[in-house]
Parts: C-alpha cells; sequence; structure tokens
DNA sequence: TTATTAATTCACTATTTAGTTACTTATAAA
DNA sequence: TTTATAAGTAACTAAATAGTGAATTAATAA
C-alpha cells in the first residue's frame, strides 16, 4: 500500500504508531489516572512534544487508545465467520475466541475497565464505535435464531444479555485473577486453570442456550 | 462498648473513620493512582497529616480501604445463612444477594478493579482475607453437595468456579454498564434494565447447576 | 536550487503531588 | 495542679506533572 523508504528519518506515521503502541501499554498497565505522558513518550523514543501535536492531549490520546483496541477486536471477531457455521458451534467458538483474545491481549480488559471507572465519557465521544458493534450484535442473533430454527437453542434468548454473559464470564476471571488467587487460594494463573476455566465457561453458554 | 463523650474535640476514632470514608470514595472513583492524598484529606476534614500519623503512606491507606471491603461484603454473605435454606434456593439467594450488593456498594467494584489492575501486590500483603474467604467457600461447597444429595444438582460441579461465575455475570454488567451503553447501544443502568439482568443470571446458574 | 511545509527538538512554566519538619494544644492519669 | 501522651495544625520541600513557545532541520514541490 503505502510502503515509504525505510532510511526516511522523519516518518509522522511510524512515530505515531511508536506512541500509540507505548500509550497503550501505559494506560493498560496504569490506567489513564495513573499513567504518565513523560512515560509515553521515552518507552516510544518520540519527543514529548510529538504527542501532543498529534494528538492534543492525554484525554485525547486515551479515547484513540481505547478506539484502536475496540477495532482490533470487532475485526477478529469477524473474521471468525460464525454465520457459516452450525449454530452451536458458532457459539462455542465464540466462547473460545473471546477468552483466548482477552488472555492474549490483557491491555483490552485494563483499557475497557480504566474507562468505565470514567464512566464511558471517552467513548462517548466516539463517531466509529456504534458501527462496528452493530455487525456484531447482529451476528450474535442471527446465530441464536437459526439455533431456535433447527431445534438445537430455546427460543427467546436475549442476544444481549447472552453477549455480555459470554463476555462477563471470561473477562470477570481474568481481570480478577490476582484478587481471585488470594481470596480463593488457588492457582488462577497457569496454563491448566485457564483450561479448566475455558471449559466451565463452555458448559455454562451450552446450558444456558440449550433447547429444554 | 467505648462510648466516649460526644463532645471530645479530639476523637482519634472518629477522624480515622472520616478519613477512611474518604479514602473508600476517592480510590474508588478515580482508582489508586488517580486518587489524591489531599482530596481524602479535604474530604475528611482532618488534616493531611493525620492520614500519615494513622495510615503511613497511600499504599497502607489503600490495602486498609481494600480490607474493610472485603470485610464488609464477607460479613453480610454470612449472615444471609444460606446453608439452613433449601439449596436452589440458597444459590439463588446468593446470585441476589452478589448482584445487589454490587448494586448498592459500587466502590467494592472499582476498588477491587483498582487492585488487580496492580496485580494484587496490596492484598497480598493482607492477614486477614484469606481467612474471611475461607468461610465463604466452604459455605457455597456445603450447599452445592446438599443439592447433589437430594438430587437437584448434578455431580462435579467446582464450588470456585461456580463462585466466580455468580460474581462474573453480575459484576462485569455492573462494571462494564458505561461502555456497555454504547456498545449495545441500550440503556443498562435503569431499574428495568437491572431487573431484566437478575433474571437473565438467575436463569444461568439455576440451568448451570441443574441435575439433567 | 529555492521556498514551503511539516517533523522534530529544546527549554520552559505553572501547578500538583506524596510526604515531612517542627510546632501547638487538648486530654487524662498521677 | 502538674506532667506525659497523643491529637491536631501550618508551612514547607523536592520531585513530578500536563502542557507550551519558539526555534531547528529534513523532505518535498516549484
Amino acid at each position: 500500500m503505502d510502503d515509504k523508504p525505510a532510511s526516511r528519518k522523519r516518518d509522522s506515521h511510524a512515530t505515531r504508531k511508536r506512541i500509540l503502541a507505548a500509550a497503550k501499554k501505559e494506560f493498560a498497565k496504569k490506567g489513564f489516572g495513573g499513567a504518565r505522558i513523560d512515560e509515553i513518550a521515552l518507552k516510544s523514543k518520540a519527543n514529548k512534544r510529538m504527542i501532543y501535536h498529534y494528538f492534543g492531549n492525554k484525554e485525547a490520546l486515551f479515547l484513540k487508545t481505547l478506539e484502536d483496541a475496540y477495532i482490533d477486536i470487532r475485526s477478529a471477531e469477524q473474521g471468525l465467520n460464525l454465520t457459516a457455521l452450525d449454530p452451536e458451534e458458532a457459539l462455542i467458538t465464540l466462547v473460545k475466541f473471546t477468552w483466548n483474545y482477552y488472555l492474549k491481549n490483557p491491555e483490552f480488559i485494563t483499557l475497557v475497565n480504566s474507562e468505565n471507572l470514567h464512566k464511558g465519557k471517552h467513548l462517548k465521544k466516539s463517531q466509529i464505535i456504534e458501527e462496528i458493534s452493530n455487525k456484531f450484535v447482529s451476528m450474535v442473533s442471527t446465530i441464536l435464531d437459526k439455533g431456535v430454527a433447527t431445534g438445537q437453542f430455546r427460543a427467546g434468548i436475549d442476544p444481549v444479555q447472552l453477549n455480555i454473559t459470554i463476555a462477563a464470564i471470561g473477562y470477570y476471571y481474568l481481570t480478577n485473577r490476582y484478587t481471585g488467587a488470594i481470596v480463593y487460594q488457588r492457582d488462577l494463573d497457569s496454563k491448566s486453570a485457564y483450561e479448566e476455566r475455558l471449559n466451565f465457561n463452555i458448559e455454562t453458554i451450552s446450558k444456558l442456550v440449550r433447547a429444554p
């Protein structure tokens, strides 16, 4: 596409990318309030002035970071092509995907947590989120309808509540695994613990949608 | 017990309480990194020096705040007297209680989120958490065993996974209701939305434990 | 080559921050 | 009443903090 010469010493595109990558790490690690612009400048090897030049201020940088995170997960979900699968298989694939995405992209969870701490004030200003989310909800809705038609699923399940539940059982476990390990006195952070949880989650969703 | 005269102008007990109440609000609202000691001093109407006198530093104050929050929810759970109830009723009561506790004590959720952002580093130092948590897990374990004995529940359910799931389906909805409202383009924050969610959650847990 | 644009740097500011030093004063026991 | 103790205050510091003004320099179009 736009392959600029690799030798260029000034590259706004590359600088923006480095800033956004560092911002993602910093905001995810310390939350909006704890994140430091100076640290983002240092880690991105960009001059701090460039952050303000490209993104305006800390809040706008946070919003851009958050938007990119949502765009990434929603794109990956679209790539699953769930509507082509058998309904039950499609749902289980979604449960597995959601779990693995959260596991491999821990920044997503902490960014979303930080935004909710601020009651969604940044994301409210976003233009792009609504349209990419619409596709996602209607995808799950289609799967549910197909499952009801084949007799595999019971009727009357709210796709939004189901979506929230699929996210919840993975997200909560992973975001709270540190206090969880103390409260439950169990290692929740090992490979086998992850497997166990994913299997439990698949069971939870299967039993929830199954026709009587 | 220790009823000091109400007229006293110096009251370390009352000052400590005011500081802790203000700290809870401030940490819950802005997270550990965003919270300001000066703000806690202002809101508690205590001199900032007293905060350091009684609690040492910001991290120790945060730990104390978090411990108190856990003690509060675990005490309330013990008060439910679940083991006296029919197993299915006991589990539904726990789902309802958990939901309502989170709803009425939003500080609990954001404090726990903030602690998990820091990978549990403060709570790890706590002496008291393990013992109060033990009672809770064994309570749910007892309920499950009773339900299996009466034939209402299926065998082999891990009480820890079940506990996590009961917490997850309420906690996630409430903590993420702000971004959720934008993503799902639906009001998740009204009385009727809360009712709807609680009913869905009761259904989820019922179907999960029910004997085949 | 020259002029224009835009990427980048440097030095700065006003404010805020967690934490402290040194002090005053109310309470209660002797 | 005296004295020891602990509650409370005021004024401070050193380091961070988000954000800026103005100059410099590389790339590119004319």
